[in-house]
DNA sequence: CCTAGATTGTCAACCTCTTTACATTTAGAT
DNA sequence: ATCTAAATGTAAAGAGGTTGACAATCTAGG
């Protein structure tokens, strides 16, 4: 890979992350040390409870974090998408993964390996706080996440989560199925649905296969915040 | 208040949290910068979405992180013991608070200012360090009560959180209404009670006036765990 | 083009938790 | 000791979500 590949990748992966802000000399350090790897469909990135090696971006495709009950059924933590960073928790505290890691469809991943972090976090402590901001974010995150289980109803949690991601896509698309959907909030396919059904006969979607077309976002948004913005 | 009353109370709340491990010279440092407030019961130390200049320690009583829905209605986010410290996100982000944070009994919180932590951490690069691992905990805590919400039933959930409790604690006794626990678990007090009795008939737990006595710690924590340790 | 597997649509039965309501108990204040 | 507000016990009715089942639809791959 020649190095103006390898910039234009980071840069993707740079603008209004952890990264943006750092001095050029430390971007130039993570450019060197990161690599870039292919995955096609649900190949496997990390497993919870195993200990931490590397950071991950997400360069294109989508990661889903989850985890599996002792029954086998898989619960879904979040969903990652391009331009987004994770796996920095395990690699701040030297702690295990919390979560597994999957591709959901072929994705490009860029990989740091945590002693590269380390020796640029030493050399540039900006570095050091720019990855703790990343933390903060993902803390936040989930303790919204918690928040929202506590005080949403499941509709009101469906449409957050749709709004979020769509937000996070800047698109007005999301590309999910009604079961997924479902495992994200912690409600059944059947009742992802219906929910579904609902809102697309009051214009505010419009369903197409594995995904969600939105139309009036606005609406979809008031139904969680309480009030018209 | 002398210096040692100050190093007797820093003391208690440095074991086993992100002070532990600091030099001793930003330890001192610490002691000067910190204040020291009785509060008492229901008091209110922070409110949501304001900005944060101080991080919290609980020397003694006990603190609740809590939100207010648009009804009016409280949820409990979760509840700090005496020797944990909490505030640190908006102060290592410099973002708003998260939640609103009340005394729920008369209480003696240690308050360290945001201008003191950030001299002391440009000082002692260790204290930046040990604020971010205090993060980590509390974001690991946040990733689990998403995956509990997620994967265990609301049984399973008020054990699991029974026994967090009791662990913080090093006690066998939570004391805490039926309200409450189920402000923090997702359910109603009912169901709380009606839950409760079915434990004490099976003679886990002895429910006492605003509090649960735990007896069968093994069968409590297996409920939840899927397996016997 | 055509088939297999994945996804979606839909229902009815069931189950769990909430809500409403009211009686009882407890701790703390005067 | 007595009173009061908070907390608890309990039950019936109702709402809302789950489960299981099966048909219909869609997409990708041969």
């Amino acid at each position: 890979m020649n190095i103006d590949d390898r910039k234009n990748k980071l840069k993707s992966l740079s603008s209004n992350t952890w990264m943006s802000g750092l001095p050029p000399e430390a971007l130039n350090e993570l450019l060197i040390a990161a690599r870039f790897r292919n995955y096609s469909a649900n190949q496997c990135l990390q497993t919870k409870g195993e200990l931490a090696g590397v950071l991950y971006g997400v360069l294109s495709g989508e990661v889903r974090i989850s985890a599996t009950t002792s029954f086998g059924e898989e619960i879904v933590f979040t969903r990652i998408h391009p331009g987004k960073w994770f796996g920095e928790i395990a690699i701040l505290d030297g702690g295990v993964r919390t979560h597994d890691a999957f591709t959901t469809i072929q994705s490009e991943i860029a990989i740091l390996p945590k002693e590269s972090i380390i020796k640029i976090c030493e050399k540039h402590p900006q570095a050091y706080s720019a990855l703790v901001m990343l933390l903060c974010q993902h803390c936040r995150q989930a303790f919204a996440a918690v928040d929202d289980f506590l005080l949403l109803s499941p509709e009101q949690r469906l449409g957050k989560h749709i709004i979020t991601e769509l937000d996070s896509l800047e698109s007005n698309r999301v590309m999910i199925s009604q079961q997924e959907l479902g495992a994200l909030i912690g409600i059944s396919r059947q009742s992802t649905n219906k929910i579904l059904k609902s809102w697309e006969n009051k214009g505010w979607i419009k369903r197409v296969y594995r995904g969600i077309e939105v139309v009036e976002y606005k609406s979809l948004r008031s139904l969680f915040l309480g009030f018209e913005l």
